[in-house]
RNA sequence: GGCCCCUUCGUCUAGCGGUUAGGACGCGGCCCUUUCACGGCUGAAACACGGGUUCGAUUCCCGUAGGGGUCACCA
């Protein structure tokens, strides 16, 4: 049949998107931060949690760069990456937006290098501010902040991934940060899973990690600046006084949050010793807006905002204060994240603002969703990437690529190695909308990567798994063999168990077991076919493949059958199973004796 | 309930005002073939709905519906 011309002329779709690169850039060199900022402050800042702190945990940062309170002022309602967010929806904005940066991006320049260098000086003085080191450089600073209260899944798997990329395809830093601050629920056990999963999936991080549990004494600090400079208040209201506040508000139908009735009370007025926790003065009118990178610009009331506390009554801070001050410290620049944490942002930024730091970059990527749609949990069957690992048999290389395109597209791209993904990662094209984990993707990509590895990898990694599988296999024996067997058999397979599970025959002990189908070729037909065809294999010239199956192709010419006649009752007396790989692979892989024996075994037994 | 976010084949996605709405996984068919795979060709399969704006909306705006997230002295 022959189609008609024209039905097989395609259009030409080459329309993919440019190399975001212009905008890329532009978005890097407009992180520059704008916070004022002192030398000797920070140094004696560090010092002073240092002291008291594990001397590795983290460098001191390093100060190259200061900038501007005025542009801090000036840049902050219509920072660059503000601009930069609108680009995803006001397409027709577009070039005058990315003029507009240009022009902000030129200024800053000139700022850098001019007169405003003078007035940084002068308002740098008396500021307590810390400059993160990352961002005193132009340089991208990302983190991914697990808490290990279990393995690392899939969900936060990507968001390490993602951070990673964009760190280093802007030739910054990745940091890691264990967020290790609920002792009850942090295990060490957790830890090593984390960092084995990480490991696992081919990333590397930039400095010693940081334990959020050893830094508790520099939360605290900042907590008290925040109390001393007014910026924050001490609540004494009790636990069951919030709840009854809270039961209330939910009768009502009001809005749950805490209504501040100690924000302007006098401490005096608490019962003397009482408990209490710090809360931070939240803004309580205006909007914020977040230039989102992901999202978009996100605007959020204020009034939405309540104060919400930063230090336990037992003196030890929040997961919010922790986060905020770890980052800043840390020097983030750009804060890659699960969008379940979008709210918090703005709650965050208040805090950052009350402290006068450098706003970081937002990105809050949406969430991996299980098979109901819902966010992907623990109790949702949610596994750890070890899961897949071990129990699936996936390979690094395939999770990672399948990871990088739940959420994010290049083109119609779906293989993307990690060295490309560095190249072309970019936050514009992360999706918005959540997507679901689709294992069958994932296996049919792993059966592509397999295809690809090395066959002494290949071979490493299988071996294990048909020991498991089979007492009498002696890895140290066996792996030569089952790497010679890996260019036939990783054709047909998908993945590490599939491939564990072909290999068997190689390592069978004679007589060889049969599965069912194997025993229904093997009748009285399948038997006397073997019988002939045993002499014909033995006079093969050289045990080889090739010279097997030209052998054989000519008998069954000769004979005037197809060549299926004669496979067929031989895969089943070499392998016990109905299923091989090439028929003239596995007599060569057994070698002449031992094909020869197994074909004996069968034709004997049965005369 | 308040606030925030999302919505293109079953799934992952492309699409940047004019396309026969493209690709991938999965599914069906055909070819290749010594089994199973691989590979090649091919088919079915989507713009949630309703209003605007526009000469023209999958694309921009506004609603509706549905889904998700978040509202702790958890992280």
């Amino acid at each position: 049949m022959c189609a008609h011309p024209a039905a097989s002329i395609k259009r030409p779709r080459n329309r993919q998107r440019a190399p975001s690169s212009i905008l890329a850039q532009e978005r890097n060199t407009a992180s520059v931060p704008m916070a004022p900022a002192s030398e000797s402050a920070i140094n004696a800042n560090w010092t002073s949690w240092l002291g008291s702190r594990n001397q590795e945990a983290m460098p001191a940062p390093k100060l190259t760069t200061i900038q501007t309170g005025s542009w801090s002022r000036s840049c902050s309602n219509q920072r660059p990456m503000a601009a930069t967010a609108g680009v995803r929806h006001e397409k027709r904005c577009k070039l005058a937006i990315c003029r507009c940066q240009k022009a902000v991006l030129e200024a800053i320049e000139i700022a850098i290098g001019g007169e405003f260098e003078r007035k940084a000086q002068v308002s740098a003085s008396g500021e307590n501010s810390v400059l993160p080191a990352g961002a005193s450089s132009g340089q991208v600073v990302t983190r991914f902040a697990p808490s290990p209260t279990g393995f690392l899944h899939i969900g936060g798997a990507r968001t390490a991934m993602f951070n990673w990329l964009f760190a280093r395809h802007h030739g910054g830093k990745a940091l890691l940060r264990i967020e290790d601050t609920d002792k009850a629920r942090s295990t060490p056990e957790a830890i090593d899973a984390i960092f084995a999963g990480l490991d696992w999936l081919g990333l590397d991080w930039d400095d010693t990690p940081v334990f959020q549990s050893e830094r508790a004494a520099r939360h605290a600090e900042v907590a008290h600046q925040l109390l001393e400079a007014g910026k924050a208040y001490k609540c004494f209201a009790t636990a069951e006084e919030l709840e009854a506040m809270r039961a209330e508000q939910r009768e009502k139908k009001l809005p749950m949050r805490y209504d501040g009735r100690w924000r302007d009370r006098d401490p005096s007025e608490a019962p003397e010793d009482a408990p209490y926790v710090v809360r931070l003065k939240a803004p309580q009118s205006g909007k914020m807006t977040i230039a989102d990178q992901v999202q978009g610009n996100v605007t959020v009331d204020t009034r939405e905002l309540d104060d919400y506390v930063l230090l336990r009554s037992d003196g030890t801070p929040t997961y919010m204060l922790a986060v905020v001050v770890d980052d800043h410290d840390m020097g983030v620049t750009h804060i890659i994240r699960g969008d379940d944490h979008l709210n918090n942002a703005f709650r965050q930024l208040a805090l950052i603002q009350a402290m006068n730091w450098p706003e970081p970059v937002y990105a809050h990527i949406p969430l991996i969703h299980g098979n109901d749609g819902a966010k992907l949990s623990k109790r949702h069957g949610a596994l750890g990437v070890e899961a897949y690992r071990d129990d699936m048999g996936v390979v690094s290389d395939a999770m990672f690529n399948y990871l990088l395109r739940l959420g994010w597209g290049y083109g119609d791209r779906e293989k993307i190695s990690r060295t490309e993904a560095v190249e072309l990662f970019s936050l514009a094209n992360v999706g918005k909308s959540p997507s679901r984990f689709d294992a069958k993707k994932l296996i049919n990509l792993n059966g592509q990567y397999l295809r690809e590895m090395d066959d002494t990898a290949l071979a490493a990694l299988v071996a294990p798994r048909v020991a498991a599988l089979m007492p009498e296999f002696d890895p140290t024996g066996g792996i030569d063999l089952l790497g010679r067997a890996m260019p036939v058999m990783k054709l047909r397979a998908r993945d590490l168990n599939e491939l564990a599970e072909g290999a068997q025959f190689l390592f069978k002990n004679r007589p060889l077991s049969m599965d069912e189908k194997a025993k229904s070729l093997l009748d009285e037909t399948g038997i006397a076919v073997l019988q002939t065809v045993l002499p014909v294999l033995a006079e093969a010239p050289s045990w080889t493949a090739a010279a097997l199956e030209e052998k054989l192709t000519q008998f069954a010419e000769a004979q005037g059958h197809g060549l299926g006649t004669y496979a067929q009752p031989l895969r089943a007396a070499l392998t016990g199973q109905a299923r091989s790989p090439g028929i003239f692979d596995v007599l060569e892989l057994l070698g002449r004796g031992e094909s020869l024996a197994r074909i004996n075994d069968v034709t004997r037994v049965a005369a």
